[in-house]
DNA sequence: CGGTCGATGATT
DNA sequence: ATCATCGACCGC
């Protein structure tokens, strides 16, 4: 049995003053919020609950950092849009753009926590997009229109605690590689990567079906 | 640890 | 125009 969304989706909008904030709090604050695909008729949603914040053409793990191509465009604009880019052939990664106009940051979505059922994993960026049908089509779409929202959803439970890792993958980076800047809910179940040693349980009968705190359903 | 191919920048 | 390089990943 689903629950509604909610009529008036209006009111759970992010608006664009929530992006065009330092990208380090945006991306923190992004932490809980719910990204809804309307995917031919199909609503899939998850919230988020991990992130990476990319802080323009200073760092020089950022796309933006080699100045403005027709891929990395999108990110010098307004906040408040998705930059989709393919990675190794084969993957989306799905981002949102931060920061005013001419500030080219932007918050990799990394995994998300399914609302709902999902036809796909979406613990990890390329996953995620894939379950989510997200690609370049998308890029420079406003997340406040259909068919990809961001929304803010007050009564759905807390998510905690937050941790700060580096981010994944940006080795390459120099000094930028080595700086906190994946934000994550600790210990949830969905964040992508190796999972933290399991506690060693009693008896086997004691061992959980799956993941703890399964969310209500979502449509 | 290697697949797989688009975006990029150098080069013609 | 073509060529070489490499990657914000995933699955084995």
């Amino acid at each position: 049995m689903e629950t509604p969304l909610p009529l008036l989706l209006e009111e759970f909008l992010l608006p664009r003053t929530f992006y065009e904030r330092p990208t380090e709090e945006v991306a923190r604050d992004l932490l809980g919020k719910v990204l809804l695909r309307d995917d031919r008729g199909k609503r899939l949603a998850g919230r988020i609950v991990e992130v990476e914040a990319y802080l323009g053409a200073h760092d020089l793990a950022c796309h933006s950092a080699r100045g403005k191509t027709t891929r990395t465009e999108v990110m010098f604009g307004p906040g408040g849009r998705a930059y989709v880019y393919m990675i190794y052939g084969m993957y989306h990664c799905l981002n949102v753009v931060t920061e005013p106009e001419g500030s080219p940051c932007a918050v990799l979505i990394r995994a998300l926590e399914p609302l709902g059922d999902l036809p796909g994993a979406v613990s990890g960026p390329g996953r995620l997009c894939r379950t989510l049908s997200v690609d370049r089509s998308l890029t420079g779409h406003d997340l406040s229109q259909s068919p990809l929202t961001l929304l803010n959803i007050p009564s759905l439970p807390a998510l905690s605690p937050i941790a700060r890792s580096p981010r994944i993958g940006v080795g390459y980076a120099g000094e930028w590689a080595d700086k906190p800047l994946r934000f994550f809910i600790d210990g949830n179940p969905w964040v992508s990567g190796p999972k933290p040693p399991r506690k060693r349980r009693l008896s086997p009968a004691d061992a959980p079906a799956g993941p703890q705190n399964s969310p209500p359903p979502f449509q």
